[in-house]
DNA sequence: AGCACGCCGACT
DNA sequence: GTCGGCGTGCTC
């Protein structure tokens, strides 16, 4: 009877396992299973634990044998069909596989812990029924027991040593050969308490706002309302102050207006998940925004994500990562700066956040809005053509004009190239004699400046005359960059920090620091104007928890006169007071072997100018360069978007580059230049028998490489990179696909990845 | 990715 | 003779 009814209810899974395979497994489960909810199954020859979801519930039974799945995790799907069927796109777009994609999408959610234990072996068992010593002393740690964990294991074996004032210890146990130490795999996975199980949203309402709309924002407003459900995404266009925030406060007030459980999604880069962004939303919304960035504990992520899932939170601000949240009732996502490079995930699943939000957009039925001044080429063509609606906000919001970018032209040095053994001179900071002026000037008036640099660190790098070289990180191919207060070398790749008097040992004369970074402009800014005060933001100086939040409160309570910075310091940040920008050496950013060089500085520069006078005084943007007939640099002086926009398409377009061809790159990397470098010329012959074998697959496909990158050896890991574009998408993921089947025979010491739309050619 | 099986070099 | 290198194949 038991039986029969099993066989009534038994079901057949399609599972995705927590393991890098391009496939699903199947298990078989005595009762109904729900699709979307995760579970435990027996995984391999040692039927290890692992965590699976299931993605497909079926009564007919395999040809082949089944494992049963170990327990169930969710009651309720923690995955949602379309988030399901997102995972699945996002494994075959990225060539990533779907148990991964899974495990990239639902952060925190196991956490693997190693438990050492310690077993008696076979000898040690016999041992137990002597009468020696040593048998007491294993019989009473074990009693009847087969395993313990380590902590348990030497717990007693104290216990007894000190009863028997005789001491044993656990290496002499292992080496006489009694017990062994195994370390298994302990699967512990977060579960949803469901509080009463119900969503219950925050019945709060949005504080009532009574604001002035320019043209541009009423116009918006007006397409976003009407329009929302044409399933065709937003590009809203509006330099720094033209209000785009409030456009989007607006439409999420509209959109609560419609429906008391809707749920909005606001992806924002990395960077701008400061407590600014929060306040703003939450005054507008109070008590319904959820907040995740990167430094929370995975806990605390689980949580408020959790709370988004049921429908208590109404409002969800996150990085990338955000875009995989589990919403009850999602109705639009917002992505803001959506040019910004942080929406693109460097390793693992390499999703452009901006484009899974697109996605995800469509499967769901929900208007999706990206919002940029400066948005990236791939969007505005998209608007070009009209797959993306295109809203446009002109007039600054606070009827100011936009700060005036003046160009302060200054020798452009060569670049000292490290093996050439040129006799060098002492450099110093090339800060043009107006801009430490204008500085001074501004400080004297009582207001706030910023000098954005685009490198941290002292100095580039550290030049040894004796050698003729400058010094290099061990494990990559870069110098190393000198900090000095820090009294250290440190390579900006790996990491790795030297100190300074391990290097220069007796003879510091013999070197020379050459170039300056952030801390050098500091420092060089501080001896020239020694009555403001000076402080530094950059990935140093934010480095420990909180220290940002710091720097910028200071900043904007006036406590810091001029702050020297990265990048960091051109997104977002909004302070009032701030009515001097400078700009040092945007020219080597320009310089860069990439295409998408001019469109990073222009989106630097008119990024970092939307900074200056954002409150009541207006604000102006000084440019050091040596560059001032750059096409490009003319456009960002005048924050003309589009006509640089034209132009770079142009250029983009003659030259087969993005967004007029699909770009994808293999990456190919080994411990041993040897081998990979064999590997490659292997590589090579596959590739031209591939090409031999599929004539009309790669008639537009251009293949460059396999080449050494600039950087050719990060962490010890020699690379190759394997660049492939084609106007024809079909073909070349078809023929990658191809590649990537070829690939699955690579020796194990070589190690690949591919990167979809990649972002730098680096 | 792990993990085991399997086949050839330098050591007790 | 064996320890151990990493090539190859498998995971419901």
């Amino acid at each position: 009877m038991i039986q029969s009814e099993r066989q009534l209810t038994s079901v057949y899974a399609e599972i995705a396992v927590d393991s890098p395979l391009h496939r699903t497994f199947t298990y078989h489960w005595h009762s109904d299973l729900t699709v979307g909810a995760r579970v435990v199954v027996p995984f391999g020859r040692h039927n290890g634990e692992k965590l699976g979801l299931v993605l497909q519930v079926s009564k007919d039974k395999p040809k082949f044998r089944t494992k049963s799945i170990l327990s169930t995790v969710d009651e309720e799907p923690i995955f949602s069909e379309s988030l399901l069927r997102l995972a699945k796109w996002l494994s075959s777009y990225y060539f990533h596989p779907i148990g991964l994609v899974l495990k990239t999408m639902l952060p925190g959610s196991v956490s693997k812990k190693k438990t050492a234990t310690i077993a008696p072996t076979e000898l040690g068992l016999e041992e137990m029924t002597e009468g020696r010593l040593i048998s007491q002393c294993l019989s009473y740690i074990y009693k009847n027991k087969k395993t313990l964990s380590r902590e348990t294991f030497l717990k007693r074996l104290n216990q007894w040593s000190s009863s028997e004032a005789e001491v044993v210890t656990l290496d002499q146990l292992l080496g006489e050969q009694l017990v062994e130490v195994e370390t298994i795999q302990k699967l512990s996975l977060r579960t949803q308490r469901e509080k009463n199980g119900v969503a219950d949203p925050k019945s709060s309402q949005p504080s009532p706002v009574t604001i002035e709309y320019t043209r541009g924002q009423r116009v918006a407003l007006e397409a976003l309302k009407t329009k929302r459900a044409q399933n065709r995404p937003f590009l809203l266009l509006g330099p720094t102050g033209s209000g785009k925030t409030e456009v989007y406060l607006s439409f999420i007030a509209h959109l609560f207006s419609l429906s008391e459980s809707s749920q909005v999604l606001v992806m924002v880069p990395e960077i701008s998940l400061t407590p600014q962004m929060s306040i703003v939303f939450e005054k507008r919304f109070p008590g319904m925004v959820a907040f995740v960035h990167s430094a929370l504990e995975d806990s605390e992520r689980w949580d408020r994500l959790a709370e988004v899932r049921r429908g208590n939170l109404r409002i969800l601000i996150g990085p990338r990562s955000s875009v995989f949240a589990a919403f009850n009732s999602l109705s639009a996502i917002i992505v803001d700066e959506e040019h910004d490079s942080s929406y693109k995930q460097g390793s693992g699943l390499r999703y452009q956040g901006r484009d899974v939000a697109i996605v995800r957009g469509r499967y769901e039925s929900i208007p999706v809005i990206l919002g940029s001044a400066t948005p990236s080429l791939e969007s505005f063509q998209n608007a070009r053509l009209d797959k993306y609606q295109l809203l446009q906000l002109t007039e600054r919001a606070n009827r100011l004009a936009m700060p005036e970018i003046s160009i302060l032209e200054h020798e452009v040095k060569p670049m000292i190239s490290q093996n050439l053994g040129i006799a060098l001179e002492e450099t110093e900071v090339p800060i043009h004699p107006s801009i430490l002026e204008s500085l001074e000037e501004n400080h004297k008036n009582g207001q706030q400046s910023m000098v954005i640099v685009n490198r941290r660190g002292f100095a580039y790098f550290l030049y040894s005359k004796q050698e003729k070289k400058a010094v290099s990180c061990r494990s990559c191919d870069v110098t190393m960059t000198l900090h000095k207060k820090r009294e250290q070398l440190v390579c900006h790749y790996c990491d790795e920090r030297v100190p300074l008097a391990r290097v220069v040992g007796r003879n510091p004369n013999d070197f020379i620091a050459v170039g300056f970074g952030s801390e050098q402009v500091e420092e060089f800014l501080a001896q020239a104007i020694p009555s403001a005060k000076i402080s530094r933001m950059d990935s140093d100086s934010t480095a420990k928890k909180g220290s940002l939040e710091t720097l910028l409160s200071a900043f904007r309570n006036k406590k810091i006169d001029i702050l020297v910075g990265t990048q960091m310091l051109a997104k977002g940040h909004d302070f009032e007071k701030v009515t001097l920008i400078c700009l040092i050496e945007v020219d080597r950013m320009m310089s860069l072997p990439d295409f998408r060089a001019g469109e990073r500085t222009f989106q630097l520069m008119v990024q970092a100018a939307g900074r200056a006078g954002r409150g009541s005084l207006p604000g102006r943007v000084l440019l050091q360069t040596g560059m001032k007939d750059n096409k490009v640099i003319k456009h960002a002086i005048r924050h003309d978007y589009k006509t640089f926009a034209e132009e770079e398409l142009t250029f983009r377009r003659e030259n087969f580059f993005p967004p007029f061809v699909k770009m994808l790159c293999f990456e190919f990397s080994s411990e041993s230049h040897d081998q990979l470098s064999r590997y490659c010329l292997h590589l090579e012959v596959l590739l031209r028998r591939l090409f031999a074998e599929n004539g009309e697959m790669v008639r537009q496909l251009q293949v460059h490489g396999p080449v050494p990158p600039p950087i050719e050896k990060v962490r010890k890991h020699w690379r190759r990179c394997l660049l492939m574009t084609s106007a024809d998408v079909m073909g070349l993921r078809r023929f990658a696909e191809l590649m990537n089947s070829e690939l699955k025979k690579a020796p194990s010491s070589i190690k690949i990845s591919i990167d979809i739309d990649p972002q730098t050619l680096i």
